[in-house]
DNA sequence: TAGGTATTTAGGTAATTACCTAAATTCACC
DNA sequence: GGTGAATTTAGGTAATTACCTAAATACCTA
């Protein structure tokens, strides 16, 4: 785990919040929205883009930005890639803080 | 706790390295310059400057930064500012991410 | 009060990051 | 093979961050 680049890939406001909806998205994504959701793929690019007022390509990037760190995880499905929350690596960056930092 | 404040401090290679140094500063700092050095009020900005090997300006900035964000404390002694790590504030730091992230 | 050391603040430039739109790619389906 | 939806890549500009040097401030001590 690259400390300094999970660190920059989480050090937007923007991509803080889509960590935060990720861990819950019934809870962030109108329910409409989620009709082909499953935990284990997560939520794909443009419904993210949506619910981050941004646009697609911003948030691609992002996106990509966070998997690349290890904290989300990509599944491309057809033509949709979904992304969904690396628990693992998010609770090994708490324990990389606690101990090492 | 402001996080993306918090976060930021620490998305910079120098300013994450101050914070191991601070840690143990005999393992990091040569010996003839802590001869003043009490865990209590930690190490100052110009050894700091001269171990990271950059200006004091720069990493007068990047201390306030970084205590401003909480993960540091300074204490103003006659002329020389000695800062030390604010082990509560990382702790705290490592918990939000374990639990709210 | 003058001079010296430590630090902070100001002000500048270069590099990086934060976005956007347009173009290219991928993949379904007809 | 052509069209359309989702995504990615390219390429651009504006804002922020990363540094520096010079100047200002703070606080000793003679």
């Amino acid at each position: 785990m690259k400390i300094l680049e999970v660190i920059k890939s989480i050090s937007n406001q923007t991509r803080l919040d889509i960590l935060t909806w990720l861990k819950d998205p019934f809870a962030y994504f109108p329910e409409e929205e989620l009709t082909d959701y499953s935990p284990s793929l997560g939520v794909c690019v443009s419904d993210i883009a949506k619910k981050a007022k941004m646009s697609v390509p911003t948030v691609s990037v992002y996106l990509k930005m966070m998997s690349a760190s290890d904290l989300l995880v990509a599944t491309r499905k057809d033509q949709w890639t979904y992304y969904k929350r690396n628990e693992e690596a998010i609770q090994q960056l708490a324990e990389l803080i606690k101990n090492k930092l």
